[in-house]
RNA sequence: GUGGGUGUAGCUCAGUUGGUUAGAGCGCCGGACUGUGGCUCCGGAGGCCGCGGGUUCAAGUCCCGUUACCCACCCCA
């Protein structure tokens, strides 16, 4: 068979797989900090959740969806993002019901049938906030300010990282900023690409994030939403700045910062990183969704959150020479001069661990001074040898390995030994 | 979906104009006054040279195909 693991999927093996659970503590810490309570939510949900929350015309719905048919012949999605299913969940459970505000956080893997590259997985892993019920700009910036502070809680130097904002607008004023976008774009075809020329119809706001030079110089004298946003728009994102400026974070107004689901109104930001991120450089984002709720059918809900991706964040760490702790594997070795006293050994061993202390000893047979070397190699601080010799009196040796200091000590009160010399 | 690059020991890579038993460093295992680590020295194990065809007296080296990975476009976290 084939050993190996499909297309755009990766074993996170041990060094991976305890950065991930940095990576999660962190998270765990610092958003229960803000009020944020945990929400696990269905890997899979029923493929119109994400159809109808995210939208019918995006990349995510129309080509990279993992969908198919279950023996009971309903269309099922593995999820390709988190908020969809957290504001299908909270309807579900009237989380908001009479105006109440849920405040959740969700950590775990999600699911885009695209071509892997750097930063870019079929299977990647996504940490996400979210703020249901709450409409002041206030909950904008909290969201922001928790982005924010969890990657320098990480040990990110904030000059490596950029915060993008803009705002998208809402019903009372997008549609009208769209359609003159979209006529903007039919005036000056000649000079766009093909795609672009496409977006007047499909998607008008994305020929902003156009990569095409020519095109971006055209866009370049298109007129700004943030220029023609709804007197109510306009004040809520000059609140956000202005409670932002007042914790000190620092933003760069983006007006070509256009989230790719079309969930989005208003408040939109991306937090990126230019070192070791190729071409995906950012690192987490997010913004508000006043409308979500009502596509699933709910009550009128405003909502807001982020998403934050494991993979890049650890590029962009380990670019940042952010090392993840390592703890030492063994901080006591207890060591087996030969077969006689492997019962003592054993046994020892087992009541340092339920003493709560990290012990280790050999499974291979392995002669003592390659015990010694594995010690070693764990970072034991200690090493407890127990030979014939030592037996002899009731007693073990105890080898401190930084000071190479040995003290003889009763084998029945080893554990408390080995304590008093961990300190 | 489109384009470019790369596939040689566990890892990072060498392999000369195709030529005999395929190498190094790191790691791993063992040894250097028969119960003791990190340094040093010595030794050892470990390789369908991605896979399948072809050219040739001879292919890790050349050609074709295929597959995997990487990077970029695109999109997003």
């Amino acid at each position: 068979m084939n050993a190996q693991a499909p297309k755009g999927t990766a074993d996170m093996l041990p060094d991976v797989a305890r950065a991930w659970e940095h990576l999660q503590r962190v998270a765990q810490e610092l958003f229960t900090r803000y009020g944020y309570e945990p929400v696990y939510t269905p890997l899979f949900e029923h493929t119109e959740v994400f159809s109808r929350g995210i939208g019918e015309a995006t990349d995510i719905v129309s080509k990279e969806m993992y969908t198919f048919e279950d023996k009971g012949g309903r269309s099922i999605t593995l999820r390709p993002e988190g908020t969809a299913s957290v504001v299908r969940s909270a309807l579900e459970h009237n989380l908001t019901a009479n105006g109440a505000q849920a405040k959740l956080y969700y950590a775990g893997p999600m699911f885009r049938y695209e071509r892997p590259q750097k930063g870019r997985m079929r299977q990647f892993w996504q940490i996400g906030i979210e703020v249901l019920g709450a409409a002041e700009p206030t909950a904008d910036a909290e969201v922001i300010a928790v982005l924010w502070g969890y990657f320098e809680a990480l040990g990110l130097p904030r000059e490596s990282m950029r915060l993008l904002l803009n705002s998208m607008g809402d019903d009372a004023c997008r549609p009208a900023y769209r359609d003159g976008i979209a006529a903007f774009i039919r005036a000056h075809s000649a000079d766009l690409c093909d795609e672009c020329d496409r977006r007047a119809a499909t998607n008008p706001l994305r020929a902003f994030d156009c990569k095409n030079p020519a095109c971006r110089e055209v866009m370049a004298g298109a007129p700004l939403l943030r220029d023609e946003l709804c007197e109510a728009c306009a004040s809520h994102y000059a609140a956000v700045k202005t409670h932002l400026d007042a914790l000190g974070i620092p933003y760069v107004e983006d007006s070509s910062l256009v989230r790719g689901l079309d969930y989005y109104t208003r408040t939109v930001f991306e937090i990126q990183v230019e070192a070791g991120l190729g071409s995906q450089n950012a690192i987490g984002g997010g913004g508000r969704y006043d409308r979500l709720m009502e596509a699933y059918g709910g009550p009128a809900t405003p909502g807001l959150g982020f998403a934050l991706g494991f993979e890049r964040t650890l590029l962009a760490l380990e670019a940042a020479g952010v090392g993840i702790p390592a703890p030492p594997r063994a901080e006591v070795y207890v060591a087996r001069v030969d077969d006689t006293v492997t019962a003592e050994v054993f046994g020892l061993a087992q009541r340092l661990r339920e003493a709560g202390i990290a012990a280790e000893l050999d499974h291979q047979a392995r002669s003592l001074k390659s015990q010694f070397k594995q010690a070693d190699r764990l970072g034991a601080r200690f090493v407890v040898i127990v030979g014939p010799d030592e037996l002899a009196a009731g007693e073990v040796t105890l080898r401190d390995m930084g000071t190479k200091e040995e003290t003889r000590v009763a084998l029945g009160i080893a554990v408390d030994a080995v304590i008093a010399a961990l300190g």
